[in-house]
DNA sequence: CCTTGACCTTACCCTAAGGGCAAGGTTCTA
DNA sequence: TAGAACCTTGCCCTTAGGGTAAGGTCAAGG
């Protein structure tokens, strides 16, 4: 009882495209396929499509990801392998949140000078974006 | 005494690659050029070179910043498209702050039950990432 | 039996913002 | 005058697919 790409994907929540392309990329095995060429995904598979739908919710990357199924399929334990990418991302994340909240801060430095350039009718220089923004100079 | 790609691009602290691809994307207007062929900039365009640079520190996309130098050329006043872009970037942002401080939730849950799992053993579901996932069901 | 529509196949181009490299022309310096 | 250090364009690469085309296949209905 085979599925074919449109039924796997709709199953595992996800596109037909994406499924040929993680198939493509060794994320999945190289599907078995029918004499007419198409392709037959069990449901096993329809699990991994899914697994790789919620690693890449959690912000992994395809690559990663295949580096997971590929030491599961090794018979391996990715545990470990699994909780250092976790962890890589958790600190990825961390450092994002810290960018993103000082350029936040940019930001509304940025709007405020834009608002006061635009109030005094100034915009030779582009709203002063450039001067009043952090790191200006250089 | 026009400056080179290579020279211009210095002095605003970007690539020459960088530069020729906003020229070709219309940020820059087509630079002057040498008998040979070479492009001549002057000290004005790399202030935009270096605008430029600003404005993509700040997060905006080269299509944006284009808009805000198209509407400065035409000797229109940009503040009110600045503030608006700049107001944009900024609840993207909030956004972005959110979805990442949920993301990394999932993750902390998701790399204990990893932990766990190693800790027991398991492994067949690849460390229960999928299950323990806050939105695991379908 | 045959057609139609819904599926499937591969392949190509597109996205953002360049990086890297190649082949070839120019300019500057020793 | 040679070589180094520029410059030119053009092409391929990156992520993770989306969109579309051209063509093959399958199930249902007339």
């Amino acid at each position: 009882m085979g599925l074919t790409v449109g039924a796997a994907a709709e199953a595992a929540g996800v596109s037909a495209k994406a499924v040929r392309l993680w198939e493509s990329k060794g994320l999945l095995p190289p599907a078995e396929r029918t004499e007419a060429g198409y392709r037959q995904f069990s449901d096993a598979d329809v699990g991994v499509l899914r697994f790789i739908r919620q690693a890449k919710t959690l912000g992994l990357q395809l690559s990663e990801i295949k580096d997971i199924l590929d030491l599961q399929r090794d018979g391996a334990t990715p545990c470990e392998r699994v909780t250092e990418l976790l962890d890589g991302r958790i600190a990825e994340i961390d450092r994002t949140l810290a960018d993103l909240r000082a350029l936040r801060r940019s930001l509304t430095s940025a709007r405020r000078a834009a608002r006061d350039s635009q109030r005094r009718g100034e915009h030779a220089v582009v709203c002063q974006i450039i001067e009043h923004s952090p790191d200006a100079g250089e």
